[in-house]
RNA sequence: CGGGGUGUAGCUUAGCCUGGUAGAGCGCCUGGUUUGGGACCAGGAGGUCGCAGGUUCGAAUCCUGUCGCCCCGACCA
């Protein structure tokens, strides 16, 4: 046994011998006079926290700071702890199995990027704000010879160019490659602990394909991977459509954990197997075999002085429900005004704005608004006849939820007044009809008309079927067998990793602590010794924990001065998915305790039968 | 960046309104009694009250500025 040089300790650990007979090994590794892995608490770095601190909000964040995985250094900056670090690690080793399984190939990109690589790229204006600068004069007023960095928000600006010099040939093709690092956002409002994080560990992969079916194979393969990931480190994720937002490209997954904590709504319904999150989600409100009203009557003009919003019209006298009413937007799409109708109940949802295919989209104001429509906001319409400068527009669009109107109410463009009997096939300037409308919960699904629930959910993941955008850009691409020329058809893809062990414990833990998966656990199997002083109790905490090692277990024996209650609480507070509790009362019944974490019972096993039957509990575990 | 809040010991905080020697719990150290779900007793260490100005005989407390942090909004893995 290692444990005999002992006496070369100083003389703390003499005095810490008599109370813990593992005092004099350094760990775990000592005293089985062997190679292992575990780890002794009481050498270990393991803070545990009774109270929350004051600036954790939501349960997971709270978690995270008592059971000892992070600390935080400033807003959005975190250090992984021993035990935060060792989950990471489960995850990125889990993440990169998977990857390596869908044939993506694992390089590392730098975080520092000369500024030119993002300079150029379709992407600087949004990014922009978000990026870190790291000038290397430091002050942010380079001088002749110092070129201007950034800290790397992501990696296509840096991937493309380098597939771009290294893949000529259709030969080549098809390539995926990942990296799991380090990635830098200054976030406008980092919060919930590693939930947004300026600094934060994610998963990124690049695919480069000869076309588009290649590219769409790509896409499914890492879906695939994705799905495998999450469900190997015990997440309940689910894939939504997704809205591709600034990252450009044609379709779009997200993968969420559902969580009431979480920052987007999703909108689904099992049996139909529909998912979306609520930028992208469609709905079947308006049946494919719809008929328009009839027109009721000739257009009405009505005067509403001092009424602006569709309250107020809903209100006596007027009394026009929000359903009967046109709701007339202005938005500025690349700096040229166009309008959007849409029921007076419905809300627009602006992401669905970028299926107009403009750059940049935003609200008119009412200055920008009255010269062309002739009136401010609260009695605009679109009323054939009724704008005063219909020329300026780039048009007119519609939800196809006002077809549900028939005939109803909307501004007349001139302040005060408001039309009547409007029809939308007869009044109405529609130049095109389109999904632009917030959908609900409770509204038919797209493809079976069931009703959508909603819920809310974190984004882990996020997959993108970019196209040609980026190789488009700086003309990244390759030659066919005919001599011919393409562009790379790309996809992009990433997993936030430090997000998701977040992810994980908001969606696993009780009242008590984490309630680890196994497969990402710090440590699969805690020893908890409630006797260190007992030689005889050591002895078999010792064989119990080579045991569960011997078996596959990254094994913790808590071997602290610490009263009973304090390592049963530091031990669901840690998460440790199987607890084996060896002390003096049990002995005398000749009975070791085994707890699976999240169980309500004990169970009690004899002691000459332990080392097997904890062997075979990890066993079934791996 | 807009709105709101907050800063007192390692952590959670009282005191601030109504200025007058900075208090508690947890944690930590020492001794003792305990020992199967966050023990008890006794003793002890630890705070220039975020920072800088101002008002005042006197400021944690009132005023101004500034910085950090937290929450709500837009954005994201």
């Amino acid at each position: 046994m290692g444990g005999r040089s002992c006496g070369e300790e100083g003389q703390i650990e003499r005095r810490r011998l008599a109370t813990n007979v593992f005092a004099c090994c350094h760990r775990g590794a000592s005293f089985l006079g062997c190679l292992t892995l575990m780890q002794l608490w009481s050498r270990y770095f393991i803070p545990t926290l009774k109270e929350s601190p004051a600036d954790a909000e939501i349960a997971s964040h709270r978690l995270l700071v008592r059971a000892g995985l992070v600390r935080k250094l400033g807003g959005g900056l975190y250090t992984y702890l021993p035990l935060g670090l060792r989950v990471m690690q489960k995850l990125s080793r889990i993440c990169r199995e998977e990857m390596e399984r869908s044939g993506a190939i694992e390089l590392q990109m730098p975080h520092i990027h000369p500024a030119e690589f993002w300079a150029d790229g379709p992407r600087w204006g949004p990014v922009r704000e978000i990026m870190f600068r790291a000038d290397s004069a430091g002050d942010g007023k380079r001088g002749p010879r110092e070129p201007e960095f950034v800290l790397g928000p992501t990696h296509e600006e840096v991937i493309t160019p380098l597939v771009k010099h290294e893949i000529t040939s259709y030969r080549d093709l098809p390539k995926s490659f990942f990296q799991i690092g380090t990635k830098f956002r200054n976030e406008i409002r980092p919060r919930y602990g590693l939930m947004r994080a300026r600094e934060f560990v994610m998963m990124d992969a690049y695919s480069f394909d000869a076309d588009d079916d290649g590219a769409v194979r790509s896409y499914l393969a890492m879906k695939a991977a994705y799905e495998a990931f999450f469900r190997r480190i015990g997440a309940e994720a689910v894939s939504v459509e997704a809205d591709t937002g600034v990252m450009g490209g044609s379709f779009s997954h997200e993968f969420m954990i559902p969580a009431e904590v979480g920052d987007d709504d999703l909108l689904y319904n099992e049996e139909s197997g529909y998912s979306a999150n609520r930028e992208k989600a469609r709905s079947a409100l308006v049946p494919a075999d719809h008929v328009d009203l009839p027109a009721a009557g000739a257009l009405e003009e009505f005067p509403t002085p001092g009424i602006v919003t569709i309250a107020a019209l809903e209100a006596p006298p007027y009394g026009v429900p929000a359903d009967r009413q046109f709701k007339t937007l202005v938005y500025i799409g690349d700096g040229r005004p166009f309008a959007i109708v849409l029921r007076g109940c419905d809300e627009l949802e602006e992401a669905k704005l970028g299926s107009l295919g403009f750059g940049l989209v935003r609200p008119a104001t009412p200055e920008e608004i009255e010269p062309v429509l002739g009136a401010k906001p609260g009695s605009l319409g679109a009323v054939r006849g009724t704008l005063r400068n219909p020329s300026a527009l780039v048009g007119i669009y519609a939800d196809h939820a006002i077809r549900l109107v028939g005939n109803g109410t909307t501004g007349a463009n001139r302040d005060g007044v408001h039309l009547r009997n409007v029809n939308v096939m007869r009044d109405l300037e529609i130049k095109e009809f389109g999904d632009f409308r917030r959908v609900r919960a409770g509204e038919p699904d797209p493809i079976g008309g069931r009703p959508l629930k909603m819920r809310r959910g974190i984004e882990v993941g996020h997959i993108f079927k970019l196209g040609t955008k980026y190789s488009e850009r700086i003309d990244a691409g390759y030659t066919d067998d005919k001599k011919e020329r393409h562009l790379f058809v790309m996809g992009c893809y990433g997993i936030g990793i430090s997000r998701t062990l977040q992810a994980l414990i908001e969606q696993s833990h009780d009242n008590d602590g984490i309630i680890w998966p196994w497969a990402v656990a710090p440590f699969q199997v805690l020893v908890c010794l409630l006797d260190p002083q007992d030689p005889q109790a050591a002895e078999i905490a010792r064989r119990i924990a080579a045991a569960a090692e011997r078996a596959g277990a990254d094994v913790l024996i808590d071997d602290r001065a610490e009263r009973p209650g304090v390592k049963f609480k530091d031990s669901d507070l840690i998460g440790v998915p199987l607890r084996v509790t060896v002390g003096g009362r049990g002995i005398k019944e000749g009975v070791v305790e085994m707890k699976w974490r999240g169980a309500p019972e004990t169970l009690k096993i004899a002691l000459d039968e332990s080392e097997a039957l904890i062997e075979a509990a990890v066993r079934s575990k791996a």
